[in-house]
DNA sequence: GGGTCTTGCGCG
DNA sequence: AAAGCGCGCAAGACCC
């Protein structure tokens, strides 16, 4: 049996106070050393971002936490929940967003600091927890939501081992040398002055995009805008060079020497990561854009001498878990192997490729184009598959929530589509404005439906980083977080450990165990496989 | 000079 | 000007 709860709490002056599952609370002069000789506990915390930094910092690791401020937004929203107290009350300090709450670190923060009520917080998050049919479902997505929140803390505080040395070369290679502060790389440089020489506009800033459609009109290119996706099926000697003007130009932008500067020190790259930033449960990210890493730059995180990256991404994450949610049996036949290739031996459809755009089409919504065309095909392959996603668009038109395998449910839609839909219904309602309706409520629904989706597979996600983090940790042993094998970085349905070599077999092992588990978690004994593309590499752009 | 919107593109 | 979901970021445009 755990060690059971223990809630922290911080008053305006600093000064910690523990309160015991029994209400019994002391005074906490050494949270560290309190840390310490309490192993085992689930800490109960208002925010994981406002204590464990300063933590791990001192050189402090926690097993397991309990995030008030991200399980409440859970337990607030979710409809397995919405008969409870907590979802009752009345708006208070603990929905406000992330950083708002608390006491007041913020630099120009005049207010008075906000003393939340942990313990009445925590009892009733249980309460509402204990209220709901199967207290075991919310209560997993609440430990796997709080055990990201940790390993995000870790994840930055580790960074992914980052070569500036080898990042500078990419980009030398790619853009030329370093420019002065102000000027194009030579590369850049050469292709404006190429476009400026076709489209005879001397003055053309490529980077502005009205002054680049002027010049385009009047060279006359009928375009009705300067995206890659229309400029691509333009036959046109300026099309070429304008196109890889714009990639090098992001590059730049994105992940060149700035970015290094900024976000890259000490040899480690440490991006900020934001656990259920997104409402569909995913991580989002602030600041280092780690979500965003183009492949191009990749081959810069090196494993330190001696040591190794295991990079891990599950394949065909999200049709995976759309068979476990289903309880579809054929579509997790198919996915016995390769899912693509299962589908097209089901018979379904012929190609691998077309297997692949019709199952992101039941999965996105979509209508037309290749992607609507084969998308009844799987309907008949896989019905009960088919049928959940399409219960959720019906849902999501109607205005209705949807929730995910483990209880996270979906926003309601906004004011303005709650007023179009009624809009539509009166007895003077036009043609325009009932079309207008029609196309936010079949928006609504490729979101909804998306939204079950997508959410379940970042409880997956979750789910399998939170095991892997606890059995890297008993590999590690007596080390320190960064001394053993660690989580470096995260990306959707990919994690990225940095070990000593001599751990690697046993990283290995802990990534697939913890697949294994994550689908059990999510589904209990399924016939739902989860494989993982596992490599073992020197720098990350050698894996995949 | 600041804040916010728009565009375009990187990732899953 | 996306067909088909979810994001973040940078640059320029635009407004005050």
């Amino acid at each position: 049996m755990a060690a059971g709860h223990i809630i922290l709490a911080r008053a305006a002056d600093g000064s910690v106070t523990a309160t015991s599952e029994d209400g019994r609370a002391e005074a906490v002069p050494d949270l560290a050393a309190y840390l310490r000789e309490h192993p085992g506990v689930r800490w109960v915390w208002d925010d994981t971002t406002r204590w464990y930094p300063a933590l791990l910092a001192q050189g402090v690791r926690v097993d397991r936490c309990h995030d008030l401020r991200l399980c409440h937004v859970i337990l607030r929203n979710s409809v397995l929940t919405a008969g409870s107290a907590l979802a009752a009350a009345p708006a208070g300090p603990w929905d406000e967003p992330l950083g708002a709450i608390g006491g007041g670190d913020g630099l120009f923060d005049l207010e008075e600091p906000v003393v939340l009520d942990v313990v009445a917080e925590f009892r009733l998050q249980r309460d509402a927890v204990a209220g709901t049919a199967d207290p075991g479902r919310i209560a997993r997505l609440l430990a796997a939501e709080s055990a990201g929140a940790l390993v995000a803390a870790e994840l930055t505080f580790a960074g992914m081992p980052w070569r500036a040395d080898v990042h500078d070369r990419v980009l030398t290679g790619i853009l030329g040398p370093r420019p002065a502060p102000g000027e194009r790389p030579a590369c850049l440089a050469e292709l404006a002055d190429e476009l400026r020489r076709i489209l005879d506009a001397p003055d053309l800033n490529p980077d502005s995009q009205p002054a680049l459609m002027k010049a385009l009109t009047r060279a006359g290119l009928r375009v009705s805008s300067t995206a890659r996706w229309e400029l691509r099926r333009i036959d046109h000697p300026v099309i070429a060079p304008l196109l890889e003007y714009k990639k090098l130009a992001r590059l730049l932008s994105a992940n060149g020497w700035h970015w290094l500067d900024t976000w890259v020190s000490g040899g480690r790259f440490r991006p900020t990561y934001v656990p259920g930033g997104v409402v569909t449960g995913r991580w989002a990210s602030d600041g280092g854009g780690a979500l965003q890493l183009p492949k191009e730059v990749r081959s810069a995180a090196v494993a330190d001498p001696g040591w190794k990256l295991v990079v891990a991404d599950a394949s065909q994450l999200e049709p995976r878990v759309l068979a476990g949610m289903s309880r579809d049996a054929e579509l997790a036949r198919a996915g016995q192997g390769d899912l693509y290739d299962g589908i097209v031996r089901s018979g379904a459809v012929s190609k691998r490729d077309d297997a692949k755009v019709a199952m992101l089409g039941a999965m996105y919504g979509a209508t037309t184009g290749d992607s609507g065309r084969l998308m009844p095909r799987l309907a008949r392959q896989f019905p009960r598959a088919i049928a959940l996603v399409e219960h959720a668009a019906r849902a999501g038109e109607r205005g209705e929530r949807v929730t995910t395998m483990l209880g996270r449910s979906s926003p309601v839609p906004g004011g303005a589509w709650q007023l179009a839909q009624s809009a539509a219904l009166g007895e003077d309602a036009g043609e325009d404005e009932a079309s207008r309706a029609r196309g936010q409520a079949r928006a609504w629904g490729r979101f909804t439906r998306n939204f079950v989706v997508q959410g379940s597979a970042a409880e997956w996600a979750l789910c399998w980083m939170g095991g892997l983090r606890s059995r890297l940790q008993a590999i590690a042993g007596q080390r320190w977080l960064t001394d053993g094998p660690h989580l470096v970085f995260f990306l959707h349905d990919e994690v990225v450990v940095h070990s000593p070599a001599e751990d690697v077999e046993a990283v290995v092992a802990a990534v697939r165990e913890s697949a294994a588990d994550a689908g059990r978690l999510l589904f209990g004994e399924t016939e739902v496989t989860f494989p993982l593309t596992v490599a073992v590499v020197d720098h990350y752009g050698e894996a995949k």
